[in-house]
This record gives structure tokens, sequence and C-alpha cells, in this order.
DNA sequence: CATGCATGTTAATTGCATTAACATTCACGG
DNA sequence: CCGTGAATGTTAATGCAATTAACATGCATG
């Protein structure tokens, strides 16, 4: 198949997804340009066409691959803490975090999806991990026999926390105001107080 | 001065930023290219850049222009509650959630100025309407005596889980896993059980 | 081997951003 | 009142990137 030295390229799909992937890692965010890619990936800048309808669709095959790595990680994560403790919840937080912060452009890539039709399909990419983590939650719940609370809600709500923190700090906004503001710390304290706020409504 | 029908504009450095907001808010994104400003201020497409260094300096201006509204919209809902009562610090999350709601474009503008040398005038502009907020906070932690808790640190708490519930809620990601999602809603729950969780350790 | 589909290529086309070179006013000093 | 320079507009490049059109190649199959 993937002839190396012909006309036709084997597997241009996937090389252009690595090349984009490459590209937005160095430059940090998700501004490169569709002939970059192309050249990077070895073929002519109006050769990505034929995989993809226009650069969105890049952008979105690369967010895919995100979701998916986000799913891994949050999966191993989960696999790492003792089911139900406050630990495994704090520390899927926490992989949230880093996992953003390592990718600068990942945030990008998702907001501009945005209002379109990948709506549809974002959800199935994501909610592998988010499933994952609504379980950690529901775990957290059980354990305490707080039966009255939602974990889709709580987890939402974790959630939020760690993307706010996530973003303010990628944005620069957070040590404008805390120098060097730790994401991870504040997180923890945050979703802490969160919860012992949650565990004492029972 | 402003001659109306003349070869000079008379204040096109604010006709552009007028221009601006308008296309931003018909288009619910920041993605307005310079020469329909330009179209729509009645000016060549040149013409913007004897006000604008690039695009970008637009862009900026048109942030400022809404750090001052939200430092006001903070500024009278912090007038419009006791001072140092939950409710105060809620509704002025609430505020925040509502104003970027608003405005959905604000955000993209934020975020794409975050790697530059606007982070300097960024703070200036932004200061206002946060240490307002801090302040708020501040009111809040004296009158229950915790006098170990910092309220700048709480201030930042809450602010991410605000900005990250209207984040969300734009993207249509928690519409996703909450169908029909209330942002506002969420962010009282959420930040009640913090307060709640931080009144405990006292 | 003939042929059609998938996949590449090169050569437009188009839409901006941005700059250069030129034009028009305005404000001000003489 | 006139000359002049600074400020601000204009039109005409330039250059880049997205996207499309028209053409080329090769693989796979009958």
């Amino acid at each position: 198949m993937s002839n190396c030295n012909s006309y036709h390229h084997g597997d241009l799909r996937n090389a252009l997804i690595i090349a984009a992937v490459k590209l937005i890692q160095e430059s940090g965010s998700s501004d490169f340009s569709m002939s970059e890619a192309a050249k990077l990936a070895g073929v002519s800048a109006a050769a990505p066409y034929r995989h993809f309808a226009d650069r969105k669709a890049l952008l979105s095959a690369v967010a895919e691959l995100y979701f998916i790595g986000l799913a891994e990680a949050v999966q191993s994560t989960r696999d790492a803490y003792p089911s139900g403790s406050r630990e495994s919840v704090l520390a899927l937080g926490h992989c949230y975090v880093r996992y953003l912060s390592e990718r600068p452009a990942f945030y990008n890539l998702i907001w501009n999806q945005g209002g379109e039709a990948s709506q549809g399909r974002r959800d199935v990419e994501q909610r592998p991990g988010f499933l994952s983590f609504v379980g950690a939650v529901g775990d957290w719940c059980r354990q305490r026999e707080l039966n009255d609370c939602d974990p889709l809600e709580l987890a939402v709500k974790l959630w939020s926390m760690a993307h706010g923190l996530s973003v303010l700090k990628m944005n620069g906004q957070l040590d404008s105001y805390i120098p060097d503001a730790d994401a991870q710390a504040l997180l923890s304290s945050s979703a802490g107080a969160f919860l012992d706020g949650v565990e004492a409504t029972r």
C-alpha cells in the first residue's frame, strides 16, 4: 500500500492530521495554513482537499484525536486511584488541567467548532472521557450515600471548575492576578471545598 | 470637526470600533474582515490602517470596550446587593455569566490576545471589574470572620467557576450532557456548595 | 489489456491583510 | 489671504492562503 516514492501518497489523510498536530504543537495555536500542512506532508497545496472538505474538517479530525487522547488519559487516571475516593475525583480534575495545559491549541479547536454540524460528532468523541468521569463521581457519591445528588450534574460542575481554571491559566489571566498561579493547586482547594459543601448538604 | 460629507471622516477610529462591534454582534464571532469594517464605516479598505496598526489592534480596541462594559455591569450589580451577603457574591457570578453569554465573541477576543503585548493593557482594563469583585468577596469573608482566607484567591476560584460554566455553555458542550443546561442555576449551586465548604473550614 | 475511481498535480480565482504612492483637508504661521 | 506640513483618505500593488477546475497517474478489477 504505502508506496513511499510514488505519485500517490498512500495514507495522506493521516499524514495530514499528523502534520497538523505537529504544526499545532510547534506554534501553540491552531492557526497553521492548509498549505503548510500539505507541504509538511510532502504534497501539493490542493491535495488535502481530496481528504478534507475544507480547513475546518482537518481541524475537526485533529480535535477528534485530542478527544480520544483525553479519554485515554482520563481512563488511566481513573484506574490509578481507588474508586470512589476523593483523590480519584481530584486526580481526574488535575488530569484534565494537565491535558489542556500541554495542548494550548486544543481548547481553540473545540471552541472553533462550536456552532456547527460537528456538534453531533464531538459528543461521540468526548463522551468516553466524560462518561468515565461521571462514573468516578458516581462512585464518590455512592460511597458517601449521597443518594439525592446527581453525579452527572456534579461532574459538570467539577468539569467547569477545571475548565475555567485551565483556560484562564493558559490565557495568562490567572497570572495577572496571582503571579505564577498554580492552577492545579487552585483546583484542589476549589474542588475540595466544593465537595465539602456537597457532603455537608447531606 | 466631524464634517459628514467630506474627504476626511472626522472620527474614523471610533466609527471603526463601532462597526466592528456591530459585525461581531451580528455574526456572533470576531471573524469579520478589516475590509468589512471599513466598508461599514464608509471608507476604503486601507483607511483603517491610519488608526490601527493591524487587525489585531482593532480587536484589542473592541476588547477594551467590552472590558469596560463588564466593569460597569459588575459595579452596578455590586451596588444592588447588600455588601458581604452571599447573594451579592452569587449575583456577581451571574452578572459575569450573563455578560459573556450576551457577547459570545468577547471570550474569543480575550483569548486571541493571550500571548501578546496587550497583556499589560488588558490587566488595566479588566482590573476595575475584577478588583470590585475581590472587594465583594472580601466583604463576604469579613462578615463571617474568615480571617484566614484570601479574598483574592477565593475570587479567582469563583471567577473560574463562572468562566468555565459560561464557556462550556456557549460552546454547546454543557447542553450536550445536560440538555438545555441552565448555566446560571448551575453556578448558583456550584458556587453555593463551594462557599458552604469554605465556611465549614472555619 | 482496457477502464474507471481514487488521489495527485498545476494553474486559476477569490478574498483578505497590508503597504506604497498619491490626494485632499485642516490648521497654522507668515 | 496664501503656503505648507501633518493627518487622514484613496487607489493600486503585493503576497498569501483557501478553494476549485482541469488535467494526470496508477491501482484494481473484469
